[in-house]
DNA sequence: CAAATATACATAAACAGGTAATACATTGGG
DNA sequence: CCCAATGTATTACCTGTTTATGTATATTTG
């Protein structure tokens, strides 16, 4: 139906991903990044990508930093050194999960 | 977190799979296969099973005939020809998923 | 120059699809 | 004889989303 809820779950450790490859992010740049690295399929909402952002940094996984562009503030968030063992837990069980989904779509290349 | 999570929204098409290679099956058996196939990974809990089967039969997509083994009763699924077309739909969903979150993961070998 | 669009963060309500627990009944093995 | 396995089913709750709304600045376009 609604293939949208087929990403439940997998936000974490993608903006965990993202951000163990650059450095420091701002929430709306994740989710053009997002947009751009899944040629448009893929749009984070906000209502989804802030709560977030919010828990990870409470959880002492990310941290902030505020930047002002111009007039505007720009939040900076980059993994902290518990973030990046979080990291490595979240994406291998991503890449558990997408295997395990392989093993259902396609048992005979197991 | 909770990998279950992961999983939201893929029962579905999973049990849409299963149904269009074997014909029939009952809900227990759906279970046990998908334990097997995914080497204990993935296991479905009745909560989440009956009611989508259920659901699945109100609108079209499957057909269930009892049947009578010893004093038990088994109710069997199997797809209607509307849901093998549902079932098409389902998989290349599932498929541009994978593909989307491979998309993520690796995006040098897109 | 006004209007639309993009940038940028944030929150609340509603929703969907799960989990966990519970229930009930039959069957087989130690 | 009890307990695990088989088999269907329901319910309360949880979680991570979507959708909608709000605020504000910057840039593009007719």
């Amino acid at each position: 139906m609604n293939k949208s809820i087929l990403y439940k779950g997998c936000l974490e450790p993608i903006i965990l991903k993202l951000l163990n490859e650059n450095r420091r992010m701002y929430g709306y740049e994740i989710t053009q990044r997002v947009k751009d690295l899944t040629k448009g399929e893929l749009n984070i909402s906000e209502g989804a990508l802030y709560p977030l952002l919010h828990r990870l940094e409470a959880e002492g996984i990310l941290e902030a930093e505020m930047e002002n562009i111009g007039n505007r503030v720009r939040k900076y968030y980059s993994l902290t050194k518990d973030g990046k063992k979080q990291k490595s837990a979240a994406m291998s069980e991503l890449q558990n999960f997408i295997d395990t989904l392989q093993l259902l779509l396609n048992p005979k290349l197991a």
